[in-house]
DNA sequence: CGATTTCGTTAGCTATGCTAATTAAATTGC
DNA sequence: GCAATTTAATTAGCATAGCTAACGAAATCG
């Protein structure tokens, strides 16, 4: 497994993560669902409804953004912006049963799609994969220096 | 540590791929280029000399949009057009020594910023990791079933 | 030598990101 | 309690990046 240097490692493991989430894009796209659509329906869907803002900042984009890509969910009947009783200013925006299902569906599908590419791995492999995978989780709980 | 159904993996590995690419895209932006511009520039630098066609398979894109790529690339004076001698059609596509420097030190702070990330990991997890990207990099190879 | 294929470009569409400016509502302060 | 400020969302307009379709020019094939 060559070099062990921590700046090679590095710089791999962003090639790779690159090279893997654009393999998975496919697989988003079998949905008829574009990666930004997805991520903010995924966050209706298993975070409930929230404000624009807040999905805005979930999704690290600006309110404006994120407005069209509501726009873009709502008119394919996925997402539906709701008036919040207590400021009349913010809207709610909510998963719709629709986009409920379509979501769980594709994304069943992506991680099929993802979970056939990982059978190449022998189970030594695949132990290293998921103790990586958590050990990734816990590199990136540490907050970024600043600017957030 | 936890559980290691594939399944499982697939999504959590999908989701921290994400996350880590979310994270040092900050680094990218610090350098001045986006990340399509940084990653076709990276080729130039990494692989040499190509034509627009090997250009933009590399990078999985369409010749048109490697063009308008090459185009920036080119207004900013980090990569040439240079004429094929033995192809009249084709163009070969060069950095210049202002882009190879910029993407070197542009390359060098992403992967400071990676490295002090990976740096919380102990000895046997980079060991570990080493090796997950390694074995990632196999899997990918594999062509997806299609379309392609 | 004509037909086809290949390389690159141009034109034009969509989507996603941004900032700046606007409207409306909530909050603050006097 | 009303004016000023702040906050939520939208609108307008710009840049980047992806695509397809259509084209000209050069290479290759029959």
């Amino acid at each position: 497994m060559s070099k062990d240097a921590l700046p090679d490692i590095a710089q791999q493991l962003h090639s790779v993560a690159i090279h893997l989430l654009r393999r998975l894009r496919r697989s988003d796209d079998q949905m008829g669902l574009s990666g930004p659509r997805a991520s903010a329906l995924s966050v209706l869907v298993f975070g409930g409804p929230v404000s624009l803002a807040q999905l805005a900042k979930a999704e690290q984009v600006k309110p404006p953004t994120m407005a069209r890509l509501i726009d873009a969910l709502e008119a394919a009947g996925l997402a539906r912006r709701e008036a919040d009783k207590s400021d009349l200013r913010a809207v709610r925006i909510v998963a719709t049963t629709k986009g409920r299902k379509l979501l769980l569906e594709g994304r069943a599908r992506r991680l099929r799609e993802l979970t056939k590419i990982l059978e190449g791995a022998t189970a030594a492999e695949r132990a290293a994969l998921a103790g990586t995978v958590s050990t990734l989780q816990r590199l990136l709980k540490q907050p970024p220096p600043a600017s957030d």
